[in-house]
DNA sequence: AACTGTGAAGTTTTTCACAGCC
DNA sequence: GGCTGTGAAAAACTTCACAGTT
């Protein structure tokens, strides 16, 4: 009898599925019905057994001598990624970013809906930003828990982040998107994604011509 | 004799240094002097002799039994990426987006100036954001060439990204950070990063419980 | 003929563990 | 005692190459 076979699948390998389901979508988009690892491989700079080997872990979703049915393709990723519904977001920050997310449309057909947005400044609670009123940070933790929602993006400047994450911490929520370019500490069992500009650009610069 | 050896520093070391900078500049700017690769292990998730081997590629800037000066190994780190000068970036679309790009002040003092805002809404052109006025798409090549920009950052909607990333190209731009949610395909020799929210988030929510 | 799915091979990346130094 | 720098070992990840299917 073999032992109890590890199949938790690499974390590196689930960073990719949504890389192609936003290339699946644009061909869709574009009037595709069927693809193949290669063509798709093509587009996103990744190798045909690659994604042919990711694909792999969650079951024979290709024909062999065909490819990839797209529509088909993207109904299992979408439910492997768990989109199979809407998340409720909250954002924290009203601030050029904060707005900026609030007002970006590109949420809602991918899985997520904005629905609250929360600001520390008295000045601007109760303003609107878009089609939200801005919420006191007191109101965080109850409206969080009752409407269970576990995602949240931070868009406060860094120095307020940490205390932030606390809070969200506190009030159930078990994903952070955060914009401020600091890391944060969370405790076991929720998860911090970061974005910050600067250190893309700052990535880049290693390999730029010196000569500005 | 051995042959030749192959020293290319991997990619994936290159990309952490930019984390290794910005935990150093936090420490420093809450009064530290001198840490160590445990400390900073600890504040960025990874481990100690992980940020000792990635920092041995470039020559040793620690202290066996004393760790390392944060001042010293800033500099060097900011030498490495090629971080001791000013990089002048172009933005392209004065959306929401590129406003808020425009309105930060965290760019400046970590190796970043944006100069110029583009946008192709003649509507927009000529129009004051922060302290740019509005330049349109024609003026892209001459302005970018003449002062050998080799950065850019891209704000516009998905359709319009590769058009963008072309003429970008054109223009001699080098490293392009797209916040388009869209593949761009580049000649050899010219970088892309990107930046999409909605990948960060569809990461996690495989994580996620499925009770919404 | 074209393409998938997959063991096996190859490569890269991370961790271990310890000599050497402060 | 505490810490770095680093070969060696281990683990993780990617590519190869091909049997099997349409």
């Amino acid at each position: 009898m073999p032992l109890k076979i590890d199949n938790r699948i690499p974390d590196i390998v689930i960073g990719r599925l949504p890389l192609y389901l936003r290339a699946l979508n644009r061909l869709k988009q574009v009037g595709v019905d069927v693809t193949s690892s290669h063509e798709l491989g093509q587009k996103l700079g990744i190798s045909s057994a690659q994604i042919r080997k990711d694909l792999s872990h969650f079951g024979g979703f290709g024909k062999q001598g065909t490819g990839y049915q797209i529509d088909f393709l993207i109904d299992k990723l979408q439910s492997v990624l768990k989109l199979d519904r809407q998340w409720k977001v909250a954002v924290v920050g009203a601030g050029d970013l904060g707005s900026a997310i609030s007002h970006y449309r590109g949420f809602i057909d991918r899985g997520f809906e904005i629905s609250w947005l929360f600001d520390a400044d008295s000045e601007k609670v109760g303003t609107q930003v878009d089609r939200f009123v801005v919420l006191p940070m007191s109101d965080i933790k109850k409206t969080l828990t009752d409407n269970h929602c576990q995602i949240a993006m931070v868009a406060v400047p860094a120095e307020y982040a940490q205390n932030v994450a606390d809070t969200l911490v506190e009030a159930g929520v078990k994903a952070i998107l955060n914009y401020a370019p600091i890391n944060l500490t969370v405790p076991e069992g929720v998860m911090v994604q970061y974005i910050d500009p600067v250190v893309h650009m700052q990535h880049m610069t290693y390999y730029l011509d010196d000569e500005e």
